[in-house]
DNA sequence: GTTTATGCAAATTCTTTGCAATACT
DNA sequence: AGTATTGCAAAGAATTTGCATAAAC
């Protein structure tokens, strides 16, 4: 697995560092995006600087190799790529945010609408944050 | 139009002060969802405390007379809901994030997509931000 | 007169920047 | 050895809280 990780990072261009290994391996274990206070409260991360992990976070995010969207908190959350098909997605899924638990998921099996632009302007990307609260919660 | 807007307070049982009034009238005034700063930097409301104008934003969405959408800045920003044919829409609408010059405008003529909740979970709402270019930045 | 909203000061939280020390290739 | 990354300190921005004053009912 680590292999694999390294892989990604020079496939990049990125130098190999214990902290990008780790939060990528974080990222792709988890089944949902992590915003950075999730990120930087696990024990294998608590011990970078949160500046180190901010950088991180940005760098990956950059060359592609994670994701960034806004949960209805207003706060980031990061996640790979894995629960899409093609490589370079954009993270082009649904997005599920519980406002109980803070916690929010992917949506993978629905795709995002077709969208007609306004006049004249030009379409990069969609963010559709799905916004309720999730099976766990509902339970208490 | 100042009448129309007291009634609004009125109606939803809050007290009618010149501030609400006046961030009423210039989010019905307005065609697309203004930001906290945007509001504050505006002639007619820069002479209130910032904190006021959080707590007016704060107080007016609760009560349902604005709704807020988050742009792909992390910002939040209001809009009344004269942009939509129901009463208390929630803000049912897509929007449009223009990153050159980070102003945000409304879609009223498409509707969001129905969505399948994840198993067991509850949705409550949607948003969804097209994030992209506006026709006046792409000219420049 | 009582209750609610506002203004001000200060605290808190989140994020960014600069630079020296360290790790990577 | 040379370059990119990290840690630390500090700056900056956005938001929240507490409380006394002022405005609305």
């Amino acid at each position: 697995m680590i292999g694999n990780i390294n892989q990604l990072l020079d496939n990049a261009g990125l130098r190999k560092t214990k902290g990008r290994e780790t939060i990528l391996q974080l990222l792709h274990t988890q089944n949902r995006p992590l915003s950075h206070q999730e990120i930087i409260s696990r024990k294998s991360i608590s011990k970078y600087d949160r500046v180190t992990i901010y950088r991180i976070l940005e760098t990956l995010q950059k060359v592609g190799l994670l994701h960034k969207i806004l949960g209805s908190d207003g706060v980031w959350r990061f996640c790979t790529h894995k629960y899409t098909k093609r490589k370079k997605c954009g993270g082009n899924h649904i997005h599920f945010f519980c406002s109980e638990c803070n916690q929010m998921s992917c949506m993978p099996e629905q795709s995002l609408p077709w969208i007609n632009p306004p006049k004249g302007a030009k379409i990069i990307s969609k963010q559709l944050v799905v916004h309720g609260v999730c099976a766990n919660c509902l339970n208490f």
